[in-house]
DNA sequence: TCCGTGAGTTGTACTGTGCAACCAGGAGAA
DNA sequence: TTCTCCTGGTTGCACAGTACAACTCACGGA
């Protein structure tokens, strides 16, 4: 059955490019991981939440996101800001720096992805983001997973 | 730009997948690291190899892929044969129990995948495997890497 | 007022990784 | 032959990332 296959393949590619993923990731910008990266770019798109809104996103342990927050407070790329309302709670902001150094990092990724896809149809290219948005937005087995 | 968007779509929803990747892989297979499976994996592909292959192969420091072996090899998995030829080198083979876990994990990655892709129309399925396989196939930067 | 709950930190341990130093076997040059 | 260099592999060390458990502090309801 070619739909077996197919799914066969999606895996097996699924799996190359993550194996080599966080590799990758660290060599071409070694300035900031893949989680401070995608750490950075969910408090930008949000506009700033809480650790603990991080760690269930991403679905780590709130020590974890605990000591990453710690060093990208170090590296001034975020801010804490205490909460008024509650004080348990930290807000998390980035800095100019942080901005900067994550739309630098953005840049440098989107490079490496555009010169990756030159050639490519715009009709592929559509095509292709649809599908890996729909088999991301897929949220199964493990709760509280997303993206 | 439409196709400018689509790359960036396509940057983020990788992201987000190869992030996932390791946690997931970790919390469905204990049995089996993702270094670990796509080791066996190529040892099953290639019916036995040297370390060096595999650390050229997936960009690994040889050190970490001696003692991936090593792990290997004392859970079983895999065995050493000294090549006669060349006493320096050995050649790693699955043992039987390591096929029988590697096909165990394999299925059960298959079915996770399975499952995410089900009600997908399959030729959405076979675009997507080839869109997958032709990013993956893109050999740029880093040489000697390869899926 | 007290207890349970939630946010966050810290101690500890383990894995995966790289680099550098090392050992051992092979291959060619003097 | 012997010396030197190369190659395959291991080991010592350091470090990032992660989880779990125990802790502190603040909130909120009984």
């Amino acid at each position: 059955m070619r739909a077996d296959q197919a799914v066969e393949t999606i895996q097996r590619e699924m799996t190359t490019f993550a194996r080599r993923a966080r590799a990758s990731a660290g060599r071409l910008h070694p300035e900031l991981s893949l989680v401070s990266y995608t750490l950075l770019g969910h408090l930008e798109e949000r506009d700033g939440c809480r650790a603990t809104d991080l760690a269930a996103h991403y679905a780590l342990d709130k020590s974890t996101v605990s000591r990453q927050v710690a060093a990208l407070e170090r590296a001034d790329l975020i801010e804490r800001r205490l909460d008024t309302e509650d004080h348990r709670v930290q807000v998390l902001h980035l800095t100019d720096a942080g901005r900067r150094i994550l739309a630098q990092v953005t840049e440098n990724r989107q490079a490496a992805f555009r010169e990756r896809l030159a050639g490519w149809p715009e009709e592929d290219l559509t095509r292709f983001a649809g599908y890996l948005e729909r088999y991301n937005a897929w949220s199964g087995e493990v709760p509280a997973e997303e993206g």
